[in-house]
DNA sequence: TCTGGGGTCCTAGGACCC
DNA sequence: TCTGGGGTCCTAGGACCC
């Protein structure tokens, strides 16, 4: 029995979630930025076909934006998050085997289905926009990489109606040949320049290279890939979500902040969301990194950056020491005289919590059981009543420091706020 | 004035050990 | 002048992804 594979991407996602809840975004551009407001990163086809690029700056575009009418929101990941939910909960109902792999796309595996596979795709898509309110599109292929190639046709092009199946599709060839090499899941800039350096241009180029050739001029990770362009899978469905090796938490500042007070301040606010997430997943840590730098493009300002990592005495998941050691390494890199534009700490070196690997300065039982009652309180309030309802003082009582975010136009939370639950009016 | 954030895997090379 | 051969572990950096 052969795999049958299937890519479920969101269309223009983060547009499409600020379309749900407000029609009159239909059919006019439509952007979403990035924290800060600084990049595009979603665009309506309307955007798309205005030329807009994607992670364009957004200041770079703002005469165009006023010009051609373009809508321009802020990033409402609360937003974002519960609609990615919802559609992978939807697709869950639908299909046994369904991977998230992203906040908008699941891989799902589409084997002995009693119709068609395209029949039976081009319904999940249907009732995905019918519960949801987003719209999708749906590649088939036998590999994770022929299905993310089928997937980019099926959206691209109408007369597909938003699914596309590669498995024994006469037009197979030519659908590979109209995929540029970089277009492939897992060929990047780099490596798709070298190719073509060579002549291979586009996927039936690439498919028909030899194996050894791939492996010698891009290691295993590339012969995984050509050998699924081949059909033959090296990728599976993981079913089970996987635990982070390692969690990052780090922010552009909204102004850029000269004081070690300040950045305290902000890592300290960083370390706790990470914290967070660490405790979320079951785990621990041992390794903690901060880094720090300058806003590389203002080339009139001197420049610096610099990052330090350090092994803590025993794994933790313990907010406040983790906010005291995080704070040891930022004086040991912190300069004075500089703009910094960005920081952030990374939490690596992660085990399961169950399975603690006491040393010689662990802190004793009584104590570590007080360290996780505390925590598990904070997370169980912060859960219940919004994340921030308390935290610790380090982070800064007041969050109006110039390293706070800016997110002068986003909208509201529709789906996880009672006060901005959109209200019908019937009459 | 204004340029995102968060991950994974692989490899080479150094430190260290016997 | 001549200076072994393996093995492991760790880290930094590069490539990729969304």
């Amino acid at each position: 029995m052969r795999t049958i594979f299937a890519l479920v991407d969101c269309n223009n996602f983060y547009v499409s979630c600020e379309r749900a809840f407000d029609p009159g975004l239909n059919s006019i551009p439509v952007v979403v930025l990035s924290n800060n407001d600084g990049c595009i990163i979603a665009r309506s086809n309307e955007a798309k076909a205005l030329g807009i690029a994607m992670g364009a700056p957004a200041f770079k575009h703002k005469e165009m934006f006023k010009r051609h009418g373009v809508q321009v929101f802020s990033s409402n990941y609360s937003l974002y998050g519960d609609m990615s939910a919802r559609v992978m909960n939807a697709l869950g109902r639908l299909v046994p085997d369904v991977e998230v792999y992203s906040i908008d796309e699941a891989f799902l595996l589409l084997n002995n289905l009693p119709e068609n596979p395209r029949e039976f795709a081009l319904n999940i898509s249907e009732k995905i926009f019918k519960w949801t309110g987003i719209p999708v599109s749906i590649g088939i292929g036998a590999t994770k990489t022929l299905a993310k190639i089928a997937n980019r046709f099926a959206k691209k092009h109408p007369e597909h109606s938003g699914v596309l199946d590669l498995i024994n599709n006469p037009d197979f060839e030519m659908y590979l040949r109209q995929t540029d090499i970089e277009d492939i899941w897992g060929i990047g800039r780099k490596y798709s320049l070298l190719l073509k350096s060579y002549g291979v241009r586009n996927a039936l180029d690439f498919m028909e290279q030899s194996r050894h050739w791939v492996e010698s001029k891009m290691t295993v990770t590339g012969l995984q890939t050509l050998l699924e362009v081949q059909g033959m899978p090296c990728f599976n469905l993981e079913k089970t979500p996987v635990t982070n090796k390692s969690i990052i938490s780090s922010r552009s500042f909204g102004k850029s902040v000269e004081s070690l007070e300040e950045l305290e301040e902000a890592l300290a606010c960083y370390v706790s969301r990470a914290a967070e997430k660490l405790r979320a997943q079951g785990s621990i840590c041992s390794l903690l990194s901060v880094f720090v730098h300058t806003n590389r493009f203002r080339k009139d300002l001197p420049q610096y950056k610099n990052h330090q990592t350090m092994r803590m005495p025993y794994p933790t998941a313990y907010t406040p020491d983790l906010i005291r050691y995080a704070r040891d390494i930022l004086k040991k890199i912190y300069k004075f005289g500089y703009s910094y534009k960005k920081a952030g700490v990374m939490l690596s070196g992660i085990e399961s919590s169950k399975r603690v690997q006491l040393t010689f300065f662990s802190p004793g039982p009584e104590r570590r059981k007080k360290e996780k009652k505390i925590m598990k309180t904070m997370d169980m309030i912060n859960g219940k009543w919004g994340s921030n309802t308390i935290h610790y003082a380090a982070a800064g009582l007041e969050k109006s420091g110039s390293w706070t975010m800016q997110r002068s136009m986003l909208s509201p939370r529709y789906t996880t706020c009672w006060k901005q639950v959109p209200v019908v009016l019937a009459n």
